[in-house]
DNA sequence: CTGGATCCTCATCGATACTG
DNA sequence: CAGTATCGATGAGGATCCAG
């Protein structure tokens, strides 16, 4: 008797791990600024500009999410003018693991679900 | 030279596939009806019971979308009193596998998800 | 350069009541 | 049994201005 099944399951008691995982990383921009920093440490204007149609406000708040759950860490260099770089933490670069299975998932079968939506618009 | 980064890369123009599934996915109900469906095939008033604590009205529209998108399929029955019933598709089916991946991540990271929670926190 | 503070808008979600 | 309609609350996200 293994506890798969039980591996396999999602706990609908409070706390739920998975939900604290999406609640997290389902917002707009979490996942773009891991992906980012996947690539390489980046300060906050590479950051900026890296993923466009962001604002500031966004990024701000973004990172110090994902900063207060470990997913990044955040260096600050006392220079004038003030550096700052963020930096994937290996809990972030675990995360990206199965995080990328499921990229990759979704660009395999992106064509499947756009068929369905306009399947049922007809 | 391979494309295993062109792969691994968030097209960040429109549109963008991990986005497609993560805003569908990432609402606060439609994983916990997938995997109630992953058991077994389920009619509407027995999902509400198995999930307990949401309401009949974001059930209705968790599984509208999850239809729209082709993850599960409706089965009316010409009954008395009615009866539907609500399938994983093979896409649902497929799309679980790199998705209980990153479920069992997040069970396996909770914990550390939470000290880095509790450590800024004094 | 790296943000914080403030205000605003809009989509999402819950509660309640109603229908075939 | 299996939903829909309506309304209100809530929070994510954007715009703008200000600060260290």
């Amino acid at each position: 008797m293994t506890n798969d099944l039980e591996d396999n399951m999602i706990d609908f008691e409070q706390p739920c791990p998975i939900r604290d995982v999406l609640d997290r990383i389902g917002d707009q921009w979490s996942l773009l600024v891991l992906k980012a920093l996947e690539i390489q440490t980046l300060r906050f204007n590479s950051l900026h500009r890296e993923i466009g149609d962001i604002s500031r406000q966004m990024l701000s708040r973004t990172l110090k999410k994902l900063e207060n759950d470990g997913y990044i860490s955040r260096t600050i260099y006392a220079e004038v003018p003030p550096r700052v770089e963020y930096t994937l933490t290996d809990l972030g670069g675990s995360f990206l693991k199965p995080m990328n299975i499921l990229i990759q998932w979704a660009n395999d079968n992106h064509e499947a679900i756009c068929l369905a939506r306009k399947n049922l618009s007809q």
